[in-house]
DNA sequence: GACAGTCTACCTACCGATAGGTAGATAATA
DNA sequence: TATTATCTACCTATCGGTAGGTAGACTGTC
């Protein structure tokens, strides 16, 4: 792997357990063993080193979905699940949302802007695997399909912080089998 | 109201709005229009200013929790909502909690143990309320009660956050009756 | 094959601003 | 006079960022 996508990497891992404002370039440049001026000869600052991790993120998760678009409704939504829960496995890490949300008010309108379009993103994936999954059966009839889109995203964004805080990441698995208790399916095996 | 009082409530609102590492003793003393090293006078350290932060949110948890303790279960369900919902109504605030759990891993220990003593406080809070609440049949009578706990919870604690990304406080709302679905009690009038 | 020019991937050394924090003087009040 | 509350003036460390340089690989031309 080359240093651009080293620092991307690592700054992605920063980003997920120190929060924007707890990393520096510094952070970066001392474990990659080079100095903090070289880094900026690949991002130009920090407001682009950020644009490209939210960028990274997206593309991530189109692979992910891509990947997972023929499944049935219900295996959509616990492999979603998986994803918060290899999140919190991994040295507590939270979600990039849910931190970039706790630091919204101190980023460059940029970043602000590209969250958002992340959020609304993944935010019209959930609302179609729920619209797929409803109109075939498989998640109860009368879900209201936006509001449910924000209950799962919003518990599970806050479950990873919790499981931080307690260092017990078993609270994410639970609030899978919340989630699915609401949306009347079985859970998964 | 004396300059350590109001000290205190600007750090809450920077604390909510900004995240801890998000402003500095200088922010808060500017608008104070006194000089960064006067406000040492009160707080030693941020560390001491953020424990002091803690307290005051635990000492304002438990006035709230002692004003409700005659109240019915779907009451003291829809005031907890109620008090996210005001974080979001304000500057669209997320909660201590949610900010403190982003910038966990760059907390001194101490704070760190404060914050996970002030949400045990509110989970076990959480959990009296749905146990009193099953036993007299408010509440669906299969509920898991440490599970559902965590769940209104981190619900909430995202839900905040979605609410500061999207400017749209309303979401928190929406959360409501998606918990009092879960919860099997009517929606609050 | 030799040479010039260019590009890649780093470096040293610095900038101004701000962070958290301290020492010691000073003004107001009881 | 003692205490409380504030000040000036400073400290060291770090922040994001920049200027300018360089070793070595690559490319094109004669």
């Amino acid at each position: 792997m080359d240093t651009k996508s080293r620092a991307l990497a690592l700054g992605q891992s920063y980003l997920q357990t120190l929060g924007y404002n707890g990393f520096s370039f510094q952070t970066i440049a001392d474990r990659l063993h080079i100095k903090k001026a070289s880094l900026h000869y690949y991002f130009a600052s920090k407001e682009e080193l950020g644009l490209a991790l939210i960028s990274s993120y997206q593309q991530d998760f189109e692979t992910w979905a891509e990947g997972l678009k023929s499944s049935s409704g219900p295996k959509k939504l616990n492999s979603f699940i998986e994803i918060f829960l290899e999140f919190s496995q991994d040295k507590n890490k939270i979600c990039p949302q849910g931190v970039l949300c706790s630091d919204f008010n101190t980023l460059p309108p940029s970043l602000q802007k590209k969250l958002l379009s992340f959020h609304e993103n993944q935010k019209a994936w959930l609302q179609k695997m729920l619209q797929d999954g409803i109109r075939n059966g498989e998640f109860r009839r009368d879900l209201p399909i936006s509001a449910t889109a924000d209950f799962i995203l919003s518990s599970l964004q806050g479950g990873v912080q919790m499981a931080r805080l307690r260092k017990d990441f078993s609270i994410i698995k639970k609030i899978g089998h919340c989630l699915h208790d609401f949306l009347k399916i079985p859970p998964p095996s």
